[in-house]
DNA sequence: AACTATTTATAAGA
DNA sequence: TTCTTATAAATAGTT
């Protein structure tokens, strides 16, 4: 699509490499957004430039939402792929053993919709909802058990050793500056123009960062002809 | 691109949307691919089709690292938007908040049985099954982060402090134990190999699950014309 | 950032 | 689904 065809490899002159990035990375969201609108599609996308800069786009059900349901396929699939594989820890077993069942109700619930809409029981609806209530509170149980176990243990050692420092050298510790807080990429909002737009495009930097999230009723620049021509 | 223009609004027509949907799938997979590769980038993307039917694409670096990687940005832009909200018991709050919204939930669902069975609809039922998941899920990050964040602090000072005994034994307490560096962004590393292909292209539905997964050397098969014409 | 010459993607039609 | 073809779009190389 332009003056020569392309070899699909890395291209190595940086200048032109980061300009073809910056072009085809607005291509591709503003495809991402027309399928999702056109097709009506759940759409989520995430780019990171080399230089570890982020984009996204998702639809309108945000990114997040996007990501978990995408979560519970890949785990159903993992299962499926190789069960095997559960010599993690052992709430990883449970874990494993929570999102089987979880997998099976939802096939019941998918189940349930292919046939007529009469086998469609309340009660049983409200039960597998419950189950799945109490299967993920199972999950996130154990992982703030094992979690919170770290944390005893980190704490212990941390007293020991302040313990064995304070008898030779107490005011030293006395003055010890504060752990610096983590750094967050800074953001910047941007002026996005008029039209209607659901979904959401976000960009940011390390260094200069820079957010253009677009809400309900807002347009991203690159969908500006479209609507307009 | 075609024969005549496109308005940027749902498809109405069943048949010529699924049509699109597959054609516009191929082609957003394809430059997903292209500009991972030209340009050196990570991409991860994520489609469900209105049936539930997952398409994605993910650089070598495969999909789970590039989340993780979102992930870490994404609580980083979170702490930026509300540090204040970050002390000690605010997922506290969340989880209050959360479980309210879990309420209320559980409220429509006995309203919904409380009608008539009719107006039953499956999908409201997935729904809402799927946004006590999220809402469960999301208390749940919430507890691992805060405890993370615990667990981090406290490995922090735990290192400041052997540090800081090994430069008292050894008498030396001329200056302050600097600050940690900010932690600047994790690049990861691209193998990409000049016309080949390393990323992976899974598709999977919710019964019959199919998996294609390209690996290196391998070229999907919306890149055929690439390589040989 | 703009501007085109070309290559690509794709809407329709079969 | 797949192929064909006319056209709309994207974009590589240039200015």
């Amino acid at each position: 699509m332009g003056r020569g065809r392309v070899q699909l490899k890395r291209i190595e002159n940086k200048i032109s490499r980061q300009v073809t990035f910056s072009k085809r990375r607005t291509g591709l969201l503003k495809k991402a957004h027309e399928i999702s609108v056109l097709c009506d599609a759940d759409v989520a996308l995430i780019v990171f430039s080399t230089k570890g800069k982020l984009f996204e786009y998702s639809t309108h059900s945000s990114m997040e939402a996007i990501l978990e349901r995408y979560e519970r396929y890949s785990y159903a699939e993992k299962l499926l792929t190789g069960p095997e594989a559960e010599t993690q820890g052992s709430w990883t077993l449970e874990s494993s053993k929570l999102r089987t069942k979880i997998e099976v109700l939802e096939k019941n619930i998918r189940h349930y919709g292919g046939e007529d809409l009469a086998p469609l029981n309340l009660r049983e609806l409200q039960s597998v909802e419950q189950q799945l209530d109490t299967a993920l509170k199972r999950i996130r149980t154990r992982k703030e058990r094992a979690l919170q176990e770290q944390n005893n243990a980190l704490s212990k050692k941390l007293k020991e050793n302040d313990k064995n420092t304070e008898q030779q050298n107490v005011g030293i510790l006395l003055s010890q500056p504060s752990p610096q807080p983590p750094q967050p990429p800074r953001l910047v909002p941007l002026a996005i123009g008029s039209g209607s737009f659901q979904g959401s495009v976000v960009t940011r930097e390390d260094d200069s960062t820079q957010i253009h999230t677009t809400s309900a009723g807002i347009m991203p620049p690159w969908l500006y002809r479209h609507v307009n021509q």
